[in-house]
DNA sequence: TGGCTTACG
DNA sequence: CGTAG
DNA sequence: GCCA
């Protein structure tokens, strides 16, 4: 897998007449499209066509391709010799865009739409009505007045929304899901009674009875409705419909069928076309070998194209220099996403990659390039040595962001999550996007919110109540697998930061420097046979000059391989050793929730225990205060005291300070600290009695105190309760998020490290075989370097890495 | 001169 | 065969 | 209608 698919364009836009791919599945298409009036005037003859000859006749796929491919022709078409450099434009589209470049138009266009309504057999408005009275088309205009138009890639309006389901890693989850769905939303009238238009089930009825005919066994569930978006008298005054096809795939097809369900009908065909090519078969349930009808895996996107042999076009990123509303340059980086272009800062970027970290805080959310600081901007025009420093190191951070996007765009969840997708949208400042829900709904800490969903505001009012482990708890029940993660993580994580990068960094500066010293040798042999060709030393000029070119060559082919050694193994090493430090941030979360855990267990053993003490100590009261009464009752008799005894009442300090009777008071419980009420002062008499009153008796009054301090703590227990319910499970679905993303990680790292040995090996193997056709470089070279050597070792570690197998 | 996406109803 | 995606 |  290429990390980055745009290595080699430092300096583009050269020729701006780059050639068009022949395939939709190849081309980017720049919107808007440069040559839009050209489009409009084919595409009534294209409809025409479609009309006259059926949708795939030879003339309708001609000139559909032909048009698709103007569409992704990226500069202006102004003569017909470019035009008819495009491919799918023969002989006739040249004429008829020889017609547009003359004239401004083409005479077929403009009676094409009425030819296309006559050969339809619309001869009369009346049967213009009638042609539109089709009970399929009928349920649909109904509401078509109210459909939602929404802007989307960049075409103007599209009012369809597609939405796919699937159970990430989880084989057979999604039967039967789509059947519930549907079932659910007409029960809550999401979908009007006829708003049905197609349900097709046969994915689910496939995977309970394998055994059915061929034509079903790629089919998958899917239901093309209306859906109604109830008006809630704020924003929608009333209903809106808008077209919804909800899809549902395993999570193995999943990306063939987005791939599937997204693309252009050209796009789909030259894609088909093209998998046929390689004796592949792809349709929007999967890809599947020609011959031999086994399925092959493509879970994401990137994975069709891969598999496919395909470019993965969304995502290119090119850094510019701007100074766009700002006093001071800086860099925007240019994505191309979805044929759209959207332009973000490296801030965004980071402040993507932490709303990513917190939404998800159980994925491990691909690193940035770190933060190197480039040198300032301002003073590099007059310091060309380090303008051409801080180019290589854009070049460098264009290429890891791009792998940054790329690796995100791979994840099954963070690829289609809102925020990341929004980050791609050029129609959404991004501002707008940090200071909005979800973003502004996570709290700082992420062990105050539910992993699952860290966005939820009754989990969230649950999660504030559970404690914060403090750092140097630890664990009293570890989990077993997350030990062995935490060490071997811990293990490879040092192993890359330590040995494997800095041995790196040692060989590519001997390399580097042998390069510089050959470079100088060359030049000063180069200077010597100059320099004796004056003196006229009879040949010898010829030969020194001969062996400064040769030392050239192997000092330009080593820069070379030092280039792609950078490139393609020095930068994803370094993106690894981020890897496992983002791993050990992960682990470290899961551990400190294991340890919020325990603690909240703890703390509400520990309230409970408060509780029942505090429980204790009023009985205790009360019993006290029935003796009390009983004393009082004997000694006053009939006193006004009475009138103050009820247990809800007043104080009996109060009344035990104005009787003067010195009962002896139990000593309350006082190990729980401040949650225990003070034990009564004495004395005081109608003084402190006083102060009470002034003070107000619920305040200061330790029974009181008490009775609220006992609501209180219920409550909190019942809270606290709650919130360790919610977090066991949140625990659990934490523990298994993160186990499913680490192994979906190691899978990738298997493929990754394979593909940098690899490369590894390519670019040393490439550069011994040239340079030992260099003459007399091999003499100059180190014992090391002997070429042949070299080369025939590089061969063989080739085929050792090709021997290795997928499975770690 | 054959091939041009694939599948459903 | 028309039409959807 | 275009291409291999």
């Amino acid at each position: 897998m290429p990390l980055t698919s745009d290595s080699d364009s430092d300096t583009e836009s050269s020729d701006d007449e780059q050639a068009v791919p022949m395939l939709a599945c190849r081309r980017l298409s720049p919107r808007p499209c440069i040559n839009q009036a050209l489009v409009d005037e084919l595409k009534p003859l294209r409809e025409f066509r479609f009309l006259q000859y059926g949708t795939h006749a030879k003339e309708s796929i001609s000139y559909a391709t032909a048009v698709s491919c103007i569409i992704g022709t990226p500069f202006k078409i102004e003569t017909v010799e470019q035009a008819a450099k495009i491919p799918k434009i023969g002989e006739k589209l040249t004429l008829k865009i020889q017609e547009f470049l003359d004239y401004g138009f083409i005479k077929e266009s403009r009676y094409a739409k009425a030819n296309e309504l006559y050969e339809r057999g619309v001869r009369t408005l009346e049967d213009l009505r009638r042609a539109m009275n089709r009970p399929r088309i009928k349920s649909y205009l109904k509401y078509y007045d109210d459909m939602q138009e929404k802007y989307r890639r960049g075409k103007e309006f599209s009012n369809d929304v597609d939405i796919l389901f699937t159970y990430p890693h989880r084989d057979g989850e999604e039967r039967g899901v789509l059947q519930a769905l549907v079932e659910r939303m007409q029960q809550k009238n999401l979908i009007p009674e006829d708003g049905i238009l197609t349900l097709t089930t046969c994915g689910t009825d496939r995977t309970i009875t394998p055994n059915r005919s061929a034509t079903l066994l790629d089919a998958l569930d899917k239901a093309l409705i209306i859906f109604r978006h109830p008006a809630n008298g704020t924003t929608r005054v009333r209903d809106k419909y808008r077209r919804v096809d909800l899809v549902v795939t395993t999570w193995r097809e999943w990306g063939s069928a987005v791939v599937g369900w997204t693309g252009s009908t050209q796009f789909e065909r030259d894609l088909r076309r093209h998998a046929k090519r390689i004796n592949l078969k792809f349709d929007s349930g999967g890809i599947r070998n020609r011959t031999t009808d086994e399925p092959v895996e493509a879970v994401t996107e990137k994975d069709v194209f891969r598999v496919l042999g395909l470019d993965y076009i969304p995502y290119i990123v090119d850094a510019l220099k701007t100074s766009e509303g700002a006093s001071t340059p800086y860099i925007v980086y240019r994505i191309v996403f979805e044929n759209r272009e959207v332009r973000r800062r490296y801030s965004d970027f980071v402040s993507l990659r932490q709303a990513l970290a917190t939404l998800h805080p159980c994925f491990i959310v691909p690193p940035l390039p770190p933060k190197n600081s480039l040198s300032s901007y301002a003073i590099a025009g007059a310091n060309p040595a380090k303008a051409k420093e801080d180019a290589a190191l854009i070049a460098r951070r264009r290429r890891m962001l791009s792998t940054f996007l790329n690796r995100t765009l791979e994840h099954p969840v963070l690829g289609q999550e809102r925020v990341f997708r929004r980050f791609l949208d050029p129609e959404t400042p991004w501002h707008d996007v940090l200071h909005s829900p979800p973003v502004t709904l996570v709290p700082k800490n992420p062990l105050k919110a539910p992993a699952n969903d860290p966005t939820n505001a009754e989990m969230l009012a649950l999660f504030a109540s559970l404690p914060i482990p403090s750092s140097s708890a630890t664990l009293q029940h570890p989990d077993q697998r997350f030990l062995d993660s935490e060490v071997f993580t811990s293990k490879f994580s040092s192993h890359l930061a330590g040995s494997m990068e800095k041995v790196n960094r040692r060989l590519m500066k001997r390399w580097t420097e042998a390069a510089g010293d050959w470079g100088e040798m060359g030049g000063g042999l180069n200077g010597f046979a100059l320099r004796m060709g004056e003196d006229g030393s009879g040949g010898l000029d010829e030969a020194t000059e001969k062996v400064g070119m040769a030392v050239d060559a192997g000092y330009t082919l080593t820069n070379t391989m030092l280039k792609h050694w950078e490139q393609e193994f020095t930068e994803p090493l370094q993106e690894y050793t981020q890897f496992s430090n983002i791993i050990k941030s992960l682990l470290k979360y899961r551990h400190n929730k294991h340890l919020q855990y325990e603690a909240a267990r703890e703390l509400l053993e520990s309230k409970r225990g408060t509780l029942e003490e505090l429980e204790r100590s009023e009985l205790e009261a009360q019993r006290l205060e029935k003796a009390l009464e009983r004393v009082r009752i004997v000694t006053e008799d009939g006193g006004s005291d009475r009138a103050v005894s009820p247990p809800s009442g007043s104080s009996p300090v109060g009344a035990a300070a104005e009787s003067g009777a010195q009962a002896p008071l139990p000593p309350l419980p006082s190990s729980s600290g401040s949650l225990a009420p003070q034990p009564a002062k004495r004395g005081g008499g109608l003084v402190s009695a006083l102060k009470h009153s002034v003070k107000g008796l619920v305040d200061s009054d330790p029974e009181s105190t008490r009775r609220s301090t006992i609501s209180k703590t219920r409550e909190q227990i019942n809270q606290l309760d709650d919130a360790i319910k919610a977090l066991t499970g949140d625990l659990r679905f934490a523990s298994v998020t993160i186990q499913s993303d680490l192994d979906r990680f190691q899978r990738q790292k298997v493929g990754d490290i394979r593909e940098m040995c690899l490369d590894f090996a390519n670019f040393h193997k490439e550069w011994a075989s040239k340079v030992r056709s260099v003459p007399l470089v091999a003499v100059i070279l180190p014992p090391t370097h002997l070429c042949s050597q070299n080369l025939a070792m590089w061969e063989e570690t080739k085929a050792a890495i090709d021997a290795i197998v997928d499975d770690e």
